[in-house]
DNA sequence: GCATAACCGACCGCTTCAGTAGGATTTGAA
DNA sequence: TTCAAATCCTACTGAAGCGGTCGGTTATGC
């Protein structure tokens, strides 16, 4: 499995969020009945989300969560990358501080890292995916009926 | 991390394969101690290989294993999914009889599974880039100089 | 001041990962 | 025929992450 649950609830309170109209909060209650999800596991996600400012949060009773920018302008490589850490296809890949991803093992010796074109293109798979559909598409996908979805998918 | 070592180590192992030029095994040994991985580890990884038909092994003294195939006709998406198993985006992904992806939460009620067009774009993205590497590619690339794998990586 | 809600940290059972260990079987060669 | 090299197989282990629970603290509206 590449990503666990918690991408997966995670997205979940996105879109969850991204259904309310007003700008009022929403309860993480109303969304853990809503989606049938364990309310105290999704604290744990929701600050995730918050510190990587992608919602805000109101203290007190009438509080809750919204988010922190429209949802035409949230890509979900963002999101997953909030609640699941560093998308990398590997443990030796990692963000230098230039922006580019390197492998550790690129010094080998006689022969490079064999596996990093692999990984690269995987890498370059799943980011483009992520970046490619904003938290928008998700809400609109949910809301509309099952034949405008086939079409969707593969609009990637 | 979308994958772990056993996918890291199997495909060293299967470049490792790759590049011996003669139609005559080789040992575990001599590739755990070229790609500097444990021995009794890459048994086990091995293993899957062979179950899954990508790998032939000869027993006995100068007993070894070789490619089931030319390296130019195997995907790397077969060589991961033998270590990794199936390659979904998320638990609930399966995939059917008739070979299409489903997503168990599909019956949810009022509205569909809201991460489902995600999920699939990423799937998406992830089998294009294995299915669409060889590991003549891999090996190819492991051999040659540094400039000339800049280009490669982007040749996806 | 009370209910509601966000916040925070500790804990827990479970599974997987990465690796080790020990043996058995097969085979070529001395 | 015996030995060494190799595949093959099963069981085990420590560590880490996952999915989730729990108890408590703080902030806020009514």
């Amino acid at each position: 499995m590449l990503f666990s649950t918690k991408a997966e609830y995670g997205v979940r309170l996105m879109v969850e969020l991204g259904r309310q109209p007003g700008s009022q909060p929403v309860s993480l209650g109303s969304v853990a009945e809503a989606e049938n999800l364990p309310l105290s596991y999704l604290e744990h996600l929701v600050a995730k989300l918050r510190k990587a400012g992608l919602v805000t949060s109101t203290r007190g009773a009438h509080g809750g969560y919204r988010l922190a920018k429209p949802a035409e302008e949230i890509q979900m490589d963002a999101v997953v990358e909030a609640l699941e850490g560093q998308i990398a296809p590997m443990e030796c890949f990692h963000d230098s501080p230039e922006g580019k991803v390197l492998c550790s093992h690129e010094s080998d010796g006689d022969h490079a890292c064999s596996t990093k074109l692999l990984w690269m293109r995987v890498q370059g798979g799943v980011t483009k995916a992520l970046a490619g559909t904003t938290l928008a598409e998700l809400v609109e996908f949910s809301e509309h009926s099952a034949p405008k979805r086939a079409a969707a998918i593969s609009a990637a």
